[in-house]
Order: structure tokens, then sequence, then C-alpha cells
DNA sequence: TGGATCGATAAATTTTATTTATGATATAAG
DNA sequence: CTTATATCATAAATAAAATTTATCGATCCA
């Protein structure tokens, strides 16, 4: 069985003369003879009943060159959806972000995205950091917006950009007024950090110990929303991301003095990623945007 | 593109391993890598992403898989449908047969054929004998009942039977006591014929010639049952073929001393016809059931 | 009846697919 | 840490298939 040979019966039908078929396929007339005799020979039937006179389908080839014509319809739609699919900048795109910056850094970043690439059709997934890699490993995500450090061989990415963390304090705090902060202030201060599984609260963590905060031990907020709110009811006080902080000015931040902690922004794909080159690109594009070096780092 | 190449691509789905695939493909594991890469060429498309560690198919790979699989899933139903046909005895099969036989004819036969070919779907067409010979040029019949002679090379034929004519007349009739009359008596009288076109007509005309008998010049019958309407009603008498008389015993029949004429009827199919061994062997069933003769006549 | 056209056939050729053998890389066991 | 054994990719050799060229026999039309 041979899709040639569909439509060389195609053709056969079409023009009711082997030779002008044979031109429609540009072939040589005996090649399509034969073809057709093997195919009969194949599926064990006769599909033209030939006379020295001229021939004409059997009513069983009538029926098989019908169902060649899906046949070889649905393959050319195969091709069709590779030629789009072909273009590195279309089709379907999904990346990832972790909950405490997906809600807060694809607004930015949408706009910029379908105009720079309106042939994409993107795909955000918000998840917390270990999915996305897990999805990302398994060819479910092109890409995530991940906090460095990652450590996965089969990973490369670009840095997008670094930020500070404030802390956030209500409006009627008794820091509202203060624009900075000494670490040795924090230190006598608990901070309501977030549950496991965020990356925040890990890096909130390791800035913790490095300075001798403490956490709030009996309670871990769920989402960066609650966190908040606590903070907006005076029950707490935390770290806060600058593009968080930008989003929620309801709230008053303090900067630490002599710079707070940061994190780091990359995106992250596959090294063998169909849209490695697309991703390359996306990191220079998004790194000159929010980032603040002219340079842009690749680890790749 | 390549029939082969979606099934390799379906059993990798399957198989998520190239060897495996290839086993279940009946071939080397170099064999699919390279046909495979051979269609990510063609379509210009990565449809699988490749690790050191493994591969998984991209989002326009699995998009092709499932395509692929509906298409070689129709391309097996064309297999299937083929071997459905390969038999012989089985499919659908167009019989023809002219006006003044089908009716009296077919009912016979309907019984024998779906005993002896319970397979055969039978389509039964009555037509006038050159509307019969024309379809079944055209490929658009298997076979017809046709009275001889029939000149088309392209046709051969078995004889099925032979039967006479004869004189039909109202059970009033004068003659409706007698079994037999002579030529000469019929002589005296006209009969009513068929219209043009049947081939009964023809046959009836050729022995009036040749016995010097007379036709309803201003009347002709536009079928067997108006002409039996005009026998019962006292307006005519004419030829009435052997089968038509016995369904219709209504009507006295009178033969002709020294014998009527007769009508032979045989099977007629192209010479190039897929069917012809079925129609060999229907030609002898047939005249052996309704034939006079052991021996049955071929004309091939 | 001769010339043109049609499809079938045969042999030669080209193209394509496949196998065998081998290499590079990663994983698992000792 | 090393060896053994997977994995898939690659290369060259081979086998298989489709195609072309050339030709034939038959029909058709003038």
């Amino acid at each position: 069985m041979n899709l040639q040979t569909f439509k060389y019966l195609i053709a056969l039908e079409k023009h009711g003369s082997f030779r002008l078929a044979a031109e429609e396929c540009f072939v040589s007339q005996p090649a399509l003879s034969i073809q057709i005799k093997k195919v009969e020979d194949e599926l064990g039937v006769v599909l033209l009943e030939r006379s020295p006179k001229g021939f004409f389908f059997t009513p069983c080839g009538k029926e098989v060159v019908a169902r060649a014509k899906k046949v070889v319809q649905q393959v050319e739609e195969i091709e069709a959806l590779a030629r789009n699919w072909h273009n590195p900048y279309g089709g379907p795109l999904s990346l990832g972000a972790f909950p405490t910056l997906a809600p807060y850094f694809f607004p930015h970043i949408i706009d910029h995205l379908v105009d720079s690439y309106p042939q994409l059709q993107i795909n955000l997934i918000e998840e917390k950091t270990g999915i996305l890699v897990q999805r990302l490993l398994a060819g479910d995500l092109d890409a995530a917006f991940l906090a460095l450090p990652i450590k996965e061989d089969d990973l490369e990415y670009g840095e997008i950009f670094t930020e500070e963390f404030f802390i956030g304090v209500s409006k009627r705090h008794a820091w509202a007024e203060r624009d900075q902060i000494t670490p040795q202030e924090l230190a006598a201060e608990k901070l309501l950090l977030l549950e496991d599984g965020h990356c925040l609260r890990g890096q909130a963590l390791d800035y913790c110990s490095r300075s001798g905060i403490g956490e709030v031990l009996n309670f871990r907020a769920s989402s960066m929303e609650t966190l908040l709110q606590m903070i907006s009811m005076q029950r707490a006080i935390s770290l806060v991301p600058q593009c968080v902080a930008e989003k929620n000015p309801q709230l008053h931040y303090v900067s630490l003095e002599g710079g707070g902690p940061t994190r780091t922004i990359g995106l992250y794909w596959r090294k063998s990623s169909v849209r490695r080159d697309l991703m390359l690109e996306l990191v220079d594009d998004l790194s000159r945007e929010y980032g603040q070096k002219d340079e842009f780092a690749l680890h790749i």
C-alpha cells in the first residue's frame, strides 16, 4: 500500500485515461499501469475492468477510489499542518512561571510577546517551581520563568532580571514612615513566610538564616495574596519581591540598608528544545526590556 | 510521504522506544530511525525532541501521529473492504432483463440465486433490450438476460432456455376450445404487437413476415400487461411467450401446428467482466434448471 | 488500409528502503 | 569507579521497489 498509488488511482478516475493520468502525476504511462496492477494484486481485487477498447472502474474500484481520495486529502492536511508549524515563530508555545512571579510578571510580558511574535499561540502555566521543572523536562512545557538557581543538566537558561526584596508592612505599621531599616532592626522581628514548595520561601529562609531573623512558626501563607492580606491586617510583615510590591501600593515597603536579598529570574528551556532559537531571542528581548544590565547573561 | 513511515511513527509513540517500535514493525532499528528523520526533513518539522537520555514527541509530532493513526486506520479499512470483495461470489451483482421477460423470469431465479449465492447482493433491472446492452457495455450492469441474437463483439453469453410462443386468446374466443391451430388459420388474423423497442416485437414480426400474418396497424401495446388486457377484452389476439402464458391462466393459449416461433434467452456479459467465472457457473446452473437440454450452450 | 492512439509488457536503470556493523552516550550493577 | 548493557545515530553495503525507455498488439479514425 502506497500513497503514490492512491494518487495514481485518483488521477485515473479523473481523466479516464492512463496516459493523461500519468501526465498529471508526472510519471510515465507504464509506471502508472504497473502500480495500478500492483495494488490490485495486493488487494486481491480487480479495480478496473479492462478491455481492448478501454476500461472502467469496478464497483469495488469506485469504492476504493472514493476512500483513497479521503486518505490523500488527510495526508495533505498533515503536510499543511507541518508547514504551519515549520515557522518557529508560530504555533503553540507553553510558558510556565511560579506563583510568586506569574501574576505579576505575565501581564507585562504577554503584551510584549503578542507584539513581537503575533503567530505564537501562547499558553501560560502557573505552577510551583518543582512542577514546572518536571513538566519542562517531560516536554510538556516549552520554557519556564524560574528563580535561579535550578540544577538540571538538561536545561539551559538566560537571565531575565534581578529584583530586590523589600519588607512589606501595613501603612499603619510603625515603619510606615520609614524608607529604610537596618538588618538589625529587622532581626528583632518575626516574618511570615510562604508554605513549603514556594521557591520564594527558600530564598527568604536563606536570607533569614544569614541575618538571624526568625520566622513566624505557627503559620505559613499558602499564597502571595494571603501573605499580603496578612500584612495589610497588621498581622504580619514579610519579604516582598519588587514586582509584587509594585502591584500592591496599598502596603508600605521598606528597603534594607545595605541592600536586601534579591532573586534572579531566568528563562529555562531544554537544551534539546525545538524552540531553542526562539528562546535565545526571547531572553535577549526580555532582559533588555526588564533587566538592569545592557548585557544579558546566557547559561547554555 | 509514506504509509510505512506513518506506521513507524505510531509504533514509536506506542512503545516510546526506537528498538521496540522497530521490532513491532519487523524492521531493524536504523531503518526506523532513518525513516523518521526522513519524514521530518520532508515535512520540514521536528517531530521528536531527541536528547541523549531519550526522546519525546513535540506538539507538532503528537498532532502528526494522531492524524497518521487515522490515515493508517482508513487504509486498513480499504484493505478490509477489498478482502470482502475478494470473494467472487459476494458483493453486489446487477442483473438486467427486458420487460417481456423480467416480471415472469426474475421471480423464478431470485430464489435460486439467493440460495446458491447467499453472499451476493442482487440488483434486478428491467429495461428494454437496447438500454440493457448499453448499460452492460458501460459496465453499469454485470449481466443481462437477453433474447438471442445480440451482436456485440464485447459481449459473450450462455443460452439459458428456449421457449415457444403461443397464440393468446380470450376464453370467450372462437379458439378457446382449441389446442392447436394451423399457420393458415392464423394467417387470416391480425395480431396486436408490442410497441417499438421491445425485442419481442421484432421476434413476432420475423415470424409474421415469414408466415404472411398481418399486424394491427393502428395500435401497439406499450407493455405485455396492456397486451394481455386487450386479449382478455377480446379486442386482440397475439403471440405470447410461454413464461408469460404460464403466469396468466385467465387466457387461453393455442399452439401452432408444426411448432410456433420461439425465443431463446441467453445471459450476456462483457468478455472482460470481473464476474466472468460466476456468469459461466450461473449459466450452467440456470440452463440445467430452466433449459430443455442437458448440455448448455456457451458462446464465448 | 495506414497512421495515430491506447494500454500492456520487458528489460534496464534509478531511486529508495533496509540491513549489518559500528560509534557515542547514558544507565545500572558490581 | 569501572564494566556491562542499554539507548539511538551513523555509514557503507545490500536489497527492494519504482520508474524509464523501447516496443508490442489492438483499436479507431480518416
